[in-house]
DNA sequence: AACAAGGGTTTAG
DNA sequence: TCATCTAAACCCTTGTT
């Protein structure tokens, strides 16, 4: 079975792929979702910028600071990716890799650079469809159905229409998948990888799953893959057909079922804008700290997440706190404020409390912190937050004691 | 019973 | 030997209404 078309799409379907005009009908039993994943993305922002580096291996770094190497793998084009790098990986691993190839480069992250360009690409994917979900710096889903009705070969068109638009003002190219619902075009996308445009058509969902190993499923990871083999599940069909009572007792209420949906090729999760709920920085400490004595290195974290909750207008009601351990353990520690805040000065006042808390148990423990990070929650727009019901219940209780 | 809060885990990119 | 950073979703437990 194939799941590639070629077709090119002409002046009129672009203008029609434009109309974001028509309602977003309620025709909720046929959807067409795209998902568009930029490939390799960072170091592929790199190449553009200096296309020299289109022939080497190229890893993008985020160093720690520790020492003059320590840190991890963000991402690598794939010359690197054919010697074995792979993201997450220690840069040490990878310059051990490519120790032979005198060629080879290692770039910071430039993030203010990819947030450009990831900005610039975003408005390209939306002007496709009024109906978008941004997921991450580099992917985003839109639902195309009121703009092209229930025909996949115009979608397959469309789909290769959004790769040669991003292709023309950028030079990036991505991987495109054309499916019935989020999960589908994420599992096209992921198909066929650089440069790839894959359709799957409702009809061929079915056989699309069904041999695959249930790892490929989005949202099934090492350690339940490891879970479901002892289930004695090993691909995708093994899970569509599983009871799902024992799929909940092994993965939760919640869980069990979804995975048994989603082995079935179903899923209704909207392509819709989502709202941002939390804001976190974390850094490394430069070293293991056993006492609360690096307040220095909060600051500039209080200070970066007060920045972002005010440029998004927001205000912050619960902040915490998050350690990771010498031996790579993660410790938080969290608490809900009266009234919303989002000046630097609060959120490590807050911060700092929660920190001489974590460190009164981790020192009974003999346990030191590597990284040390700041998260804020609950948040509200800045002007109209729940003010009235949080006033009443405070009256409330006030007259009731 | 329903819900909030707090702490941990898993996944994804 | 070395192990980044951000964000979401879920699980479980405990406490309140």
């Amino acid at each position: 079975m194939r799941f590639t078309p070629n077709l090119i799409c002409n002046r009129d379907d672009i203008e029609l792929a434009k109309r974001s005009d028509v309602v977003q009908g309620k025709m909720d039993s046929q959807r067409i979702v795209i998902a568009v994943d930029l490939d390799y993305f960072f170091a592929q922002c790199e190449e553009v910028r200096n296309p020299e580096l289109k022939k080497k291996p190229l890893v993008i770094c985020v160093f720690s600071g520790r020492t003059e190497i320590s840190g991890a793998v963000s991402t690598a084009n794939y010359v690197a990716r054919k010697l074995g790098v792979r993201s997450g990986m220690p840069i040490a691993n990878a310059k051990k890799l490519l120790s032979q190839n005198k060629e080879s480069v290692f770039l910071p992250v430039d993030q203010d650079y990819y947030q450009t360009v990831s900005e610039r690409l975003m408005q390209t994917i939306r002007s496709f469809s009024a109906i978008f979900e941004q997921v991450s710096v580099d992917e985003a889903f839109i639902d195309i159905s009121a703009v092209i009705g229930n025909d996949f070969e115009v979608a397959a068109k469309l789909g290769k229409t959004v790769k040669q638009e991003i292709y023309r003002q950028e030079k990036l190219t991505c991987s495109v998948g054309v499916g019935p619902n989020k999960l589908m075009a994420k599992m096209a996308a992921d198909f066929e990888k650089p440069d790839g445009l894959t359709i799957i058509r409702p009809n061929q969902v079915k056989a699309f799953l069904k041999p695959m190993p249930v790892r490929k499923l989005l949202g099934i990871g090492p350690k339940h893959e490891q879970k479901m083999e002892q289930l004695g599940i090993g691909t995708i069909e093994d899970l569509s057909k599983f009871d799902t009572g024992a799929l909940s007792d092994a993965f939760g209420k919640n869980l069990g079922p979804h995975f048994k949906n989603l082995a079935q090729g179903l899923d209704d999760d909207p392509v819709r804008q989502r709202p941002v709920e939390q804001l976190s920085r974390i850094v490394t400490l430069k070293e293991d700290a056993d006492s609360f004595w690096f307040e220095e290195d909060l600051r500039p974290l209080a200070a970066d997440i007060s920045d972002r909750l005010i440029s998004l207008g927001l205000k912050c009601r619960a902040i915490g706190i998050v350690g990771i351990t010498s031996e790579l353990k993660t410790r938080s520690k969290a608490k809900t404020l009266t009234h919303p805040i989002n000046s630097s000065v609060l959120i490590l006042r807050n911060s700092a409390e929660l920190f001489r808390d974590l460190f009164s148990s981790l020192a009974t423990e003999h346990v030191r912190l590597r990284r040390a990070g700041i998260r804020v929650s609950v948040l509200s727009s800045e002007e109209l937050g729940e003010e009235e019901s949080e006033e009443q219940s405070t009256l409330t209780s006030f007259l009731s004691s």
